[in-house]
DNA sequence: ATGTGCGATGTAAAGGTTTACATCATCGTA
DNA sequence: TACGATGATGTAAACCTTTACATCGCACAT
């Protein structure tokens, strides 16, 4: 039955010897029908091949089975593993991704709204945590949307993610017992609410461990590989070095590695460096990188469950679902270095 | 005007005192409306903030505004570029895209199919040099595709990437510039077209300057990482060692020089890397990595186009269009090192 | 004055599905 | 025996758009 265009529903009825809403009805509500007829039903379908027409579908139903996900960066380690855990789960109930990467561009934003409007996706998961569409006025019109590893700041949005102080905590408390004092926070930002977060986080531990406010060294980031190298160039133009680097994520903290590379000093020996992800490529560096897991799959799986469940019951509650993070010690870190000097 | 349901044409047949086809004229015809009631179409379009609803779109014009993007995996640092490639050139012609990731599951790969089947996607790109449906049964009903990054195994398709034997041929002519006669390539496939087309250029350029059959040394990889780690530890069981790793791809040579590192060798002085790709990671390797650039926003862009085309004429040419890769030379690759031994 | 042609617009059908409502048969109960 | 309830199925409308065809008005040529 390779016929040029595909099977509908009316063919599977002809065949089957019913009318197109018993085979509908087969199909989505199998309970409403009588065993044989469900019977002839499946077999006609089995024979042409049948599968429903979507875009009819959706256009009778008033609401798409596809969901937009937008991330700023799709090049971003994290981002794959979590499309997984959200792929699989939003399969597994019908429905499809739409993928839209911003570029961190908000013309690229408003472009996605339109999949929004023309019903083309019946949910959003933000993959940022900026919301990419300008003003709240769009915010209002926003379908059941749920932010995923990373808080979306404008608020009002349900999020799903890695405990970020609890996280951040642990780094901090495995440099601090290790006999660190001066350690350097890098990548610290006002708005993105994860950042902020992680430095609360590394607060905290200072605190607990009576460490001075005026000993602490905070460095700006923007999560970039790129920042990270920087903020090596800012702290060597300073009096007092740290003797750890924790950093805000992995790509700050393979940048500072990098930086401190190049500037000939050997890693944990000189400094201690952490960071937090534990994005594929932290195994591989040299030496490989003491960090914080994301459990990115589980992120990803429990966010398009809870979008799922909005866009059944239409409850946006405001909810905020926190995964426990794990410490992953490697080699990166070890006890302060005492006799060395800038080179 | 944010009512609850979204403005219909109908709504804006109203306002503007037309009639529904009008509306419709206006929109995707305007030549066939009067400039007059064009005026009142547009200002009632502003008014309603109407949107053109998908569905119903796809549903009457019997294909969708979907493009069908499968990758085997989303995390290889080629995807996000060549994705932006294609993205541009869609959108421009108000096309969005779907993506979907196999995992290398062919499994998943079916599942997919539905989305074609169900009229969810009305054409289909191939990020993967294996047609990730199982048997041609499926090919006989594939919409218009075109294959990207890598040639399509089974054929049939037509095909935009690199030139993938000049790349290699660049890269080899360089190693045996700087002196290197055993030169080994890693990562040899019977399955992807795209390495036994490397493979053709390392043979190309090892003949074109007299290097005897046996003194080449070929590995088999998957263009992982692993596969190049794996590849270094099986060199070293043998009598003879290269000068230089040539590697199918940016993956495989930094697991190579991983691998080196791990048994205490200097590259370049010990031994010359190349790899294939230029990889984001590429540069920041120490010593940054020589290798072949593959231009792959052009590459997306041109592929797009390639397909909107056949979308357009329904003329599924056979055809293969290759861009032209560039050589990026670092510092992985120097003269042929004389006197070390196995440690 | 009549006819022809043309440009602008309207009418209505079609695309495939879901579902409220109607219909019909069957069975149990009064 | 007749009536109501129940369960299975069919009928038809609705979702929103595009477009072939019909219609209308008008200008121009005969």
């Amino acid at each position: 039955m390779s016929n040029s265009t595909p099977a509908t529903i009316e063919d599977v009825a002809r065949i089957a010897e019913v009318s197109i809403a018993t085979v509908s009805r087969a199909i989505h509500t199998p309970e409403k029908v009588a065993n044989s007829t469900r019977l002839k039903v499946n077999q006609a379908i089995a024979i042409t091949g049948y599968t429903t027409n979507a875009m009819a579908r959706s256009l009778r139903l008033g609401r798409s089975n596809m969901i937009l996900v937008v991330a700023p960066d799709i090049g971003d380690p994290n981002f794959s593993n979590i499309l997984i855990g959200l792929e699989n789960e939003a399969r597994a109930h019908g429905y499809g991704i739409l993928i839209g990467h911003t570029q961190n561009d908000a013309q690229r934003g408003l472009e996605y709204l339109k999949f929004l409007n023309s019903n083309q996706a019946a949910g959003l998961i933000l993959f940022t945590g900026i919301l990419p569409f300008g003003h709240q006025t769009m915010t209002a019109r926003l379908p059941p949307s749920v932010g995923v590893f990373e808080p979306v700041f404008n608020g009002g949005i349900p999020y799903v993610g890695v405990d970020d102080i609890e996280g951040a905590r642990k780094a901090v408390d495995l440099l601090l017992a290790e006999g660190h004092r001066r350690i350097a926070f890098i990548g610290d930002s006002k708005t993105r609410l994860a950042y902020s977060r992680r430095r609360q986080g590394y607060d905290e531990g200072l605190d607990a461990a009576g460490v001075a406010k005026g000993q602490r060294i905070i460095l700006e980031g923007d999560g970039t590989l790129e920042s990270g190298r920087h903020a090596v160039e800012q702290l060597f133009m300073r009096d007092t070095l740290p003797t750890a680097f924790m950093c805000v994520n992995d790509q700050t903290a393979i940048g500072v590695m990098i930086g401190l590379n190049a500037r000939g000093y050997d890693i944990p020996r000189d400094f201690s460096v952490t960071g937090f992800d534990d994005v594929p490529q932290a195994v591989f560096m040299s030496p490989p990188l003491t960090t914080v897991r994301q459990p990115r799959t589980a992120i990803g799986k429990q966010a398009m469950a809870l979008l799922l469940e909005f866009l059944g019951d239409g409850q946006p509650a405001e909810t905020e679902i926190l995964l426990r993070p794990d410490l992953v010690v490697r080699n990166s870190v070890s006890v302060p270095s005492k006799g060395w000097e800038k080179r």
